[in-house]
DNA sequence: AGAGTCAGTTGTGATAAAAAACCTAATGCC
DNA sequence: GGCATTAGGTTTTTTATCACAACTGACTCT
């Protein structure tokens, strides 16, 4: 109801995404743990966010099974938050991402990070393969299908969710 | 300041396109554009967005050159908002969203879109290829080289604008 | 003439995010 | 012992942005 875009009600698996990863700053947080960021004060200080909106995202991230709370102090209690396998798989969005950025702001070859295929030796740029065939496709080699699905994102959220102990 | 992470001085091609189309809203708009939804009343019908926050929406892509808009009637002025070629090279960025949703939020098969690859016939579902050999790479497969450039988002992004009229 | 459509603009008030201060418990250092 | 510093937050206050709804033009349809 207050200001949020509500995506809840969209029964969309971007609309789902968006859900867990689509606040202000999740991604950025998202991108420095993939970079190897673990710790609160290292998110604080790199992004300059508010402390009490890094701990809320945090806490959401957990929340919805994206990174984990690791202890590695009990008193005074301390935790890390690492990636889950779910969390790592966001990995293509950022690359993604980082590729449209590349291309269509900063000028191809020019923006702040690149990567390297370390098997072939070149510069990485991401194209979408089709998983059972392996050919690199094209948005028009697509046919969209709408399935049945009485889900909403709201409903489907609450089933993976994990409940703060 | 206000209420919105400003991205625009970081370094990074992630925050780059988050500065585009991070917005709340924003890439709902895009998937609706890309379902071929064009008009104003369409959008505002279907995701139920405020009408001022959808009109500063489409101004904001069309500054950002991802959308354009097409006069089709001069009197009264009325105009439809079509996908630039900057625009379209987002449809990676929103499969591997709904690639995402649906594995993490909906259960593989359960979400309700999906793509069948016309070429082979399979139901679609993407993974990252490197462009230069071909190979679908995994995340451990790449070397993150960070490059000395002194832009940040927001000159990036001065230097793509489009000035409006 | 009156009702309806399309594409917005213009208020007003609610609320989540930002900023900054504060807190707790431990640890380092002289 | 006493004082500063660090880590990881929580609390309080302020503010920018969103939601809601009403209104405006310029037409079109009946």
């Amino acid at each position: 109801m207050g200001r949020t875009a509500d995506y809840t009600n969209e029964r969309c698996s971007i609309a789902a995404t968006l859900e867990v990863v689509g606040d202000p700053w999740t991604l950025l947080i998202l991108r420095d743990a993939f970079a190897g960021v673990k710790r609160f004060e290292q998110w604080q200080e790199r992004l300059g966010v508010a402390r009490n909106v890094l701990a809320s995202r945090l806490k959401s991230l957990v929340a919805h099974g994206v990174m984990e709370a690791q202890r590695y102090s009990e008193r005074p209690p301390r935790q890390e938050y690492v990636l889950t396998p779910k969390g790592l798989d966001l990995s293509p969005l950022l690359l993604t991402m980082a590729e449209w950025g590349d291309q269509h702001v900063y000028g191809i070859g020019k923006g702040p990070v690149h990567f390297v295929h370390k098997t072939c030796g070149c510069d990485f740029h991401p194209r979408l393969a089709c998983e059972a065939c392996g050919e690199v496709i094209d948005r028009r080699d697509l046919r969209r299908v709408v399935h049945e699905t009485s889900q909403t994102v709201g409903e489907a959220l609450e089933a993976v969710k994990i409940p703060a102990e």
